[in-house]
DNA sequence: AATATGTACTACATGATGTAGAACAAACTA
DNA sequence: TAGTTTGTTCTACATCATGTAGTACATATT
């Protein structure tokens, strides 16, 4: 039910959703076979994704059809919002602040940052 | 001894003791007393932050004094970084990206942000 | 009806976390 | 100095998330 964190194999799992779209276990287990995991595993990792509510799950005769219902996109942003209020009290001007001083971000990055957000500036349709 | 995430509870003895500075078991105490905790519990927390490694503590006759050894920017900068890897591929433009679309940031904060970008260019001695 | 296939339920070990009692050592006091 | 107080460290335990999977049960095939 409730929209939290994804574990790392969930996430991993997710990572595959996001990238192919709708898939049968079948399809998915194709994709993560260097994992090694039992088709149970698998299936339980499904399961736990339907109960984040990051899965659709359509029941159907032959096998399900699991689809992504949180977008990638909408899963970083919520990340990142609580990321960013618990650690810097909401502040992305702290936050990259934080990641200039430290070189967490290259001067090149930081240049490109620059042009992306002059270029926000102009279109203020944000 | 290894420098991990830090849980709500020691997150919140950390921000008093970033707040503070040195400090002995009982001046701690004091500042925490709204979360009821009993003596022991409040020690297993500072034991767990030396191991840590965000405490060290001089171990004195009387009361023990416990110091902050892993600034609180630091740990921010520790934190977003895995963070930034983790969510983004390490793109600090796209978690701007991110937050500016979900409007994860306010106008205001962008304009701030986008002044401080600029200052940091006048600036080179990032 | 017998067999195969696929999902859901149940289970379990491990590690992190919150919580705290009890043992033990040092200091203070009568 | 022996008893008492104070403070720290050890040990313990319940709960939750996570990785992992066996098994029962329902449905589809032959």
């Amino acid at each position: 039910m409730r929209e939290q964190k994804l574990s790392e194999a969930e996430g991993y799992i997710m990572g595959w959703f996001w990238e192919k779209g709708e898939m049968k276990a079948d399809d998915l287990a194709a994709l993560v076979a260097a994992r090694g995991w039992k088709r149970s595993t698998l299936l339980t990792f499904l399961s736990r994704l339907e109960d984040k509510g990051m899965l659709a799950v359509e029941r159907r005769k032959k096998q399900n059809e699991y689809r992504p219902i949180v977008t990638r996109a909408a899963y970083q942003q919520a990340q990142s919002k609580v990321f960013l209020e618990d650690m810097y009290g909401g502040s992305a001007k702290d936050f990259l602040s934080a990641m200039v001083t430290s070189s967490g971000i290259s001067k090149q990055e930081l240049a490109e940052l620059r042009r992306w957000l002059l270029e926000q500036e102009v279109n203020p349709d944000v």
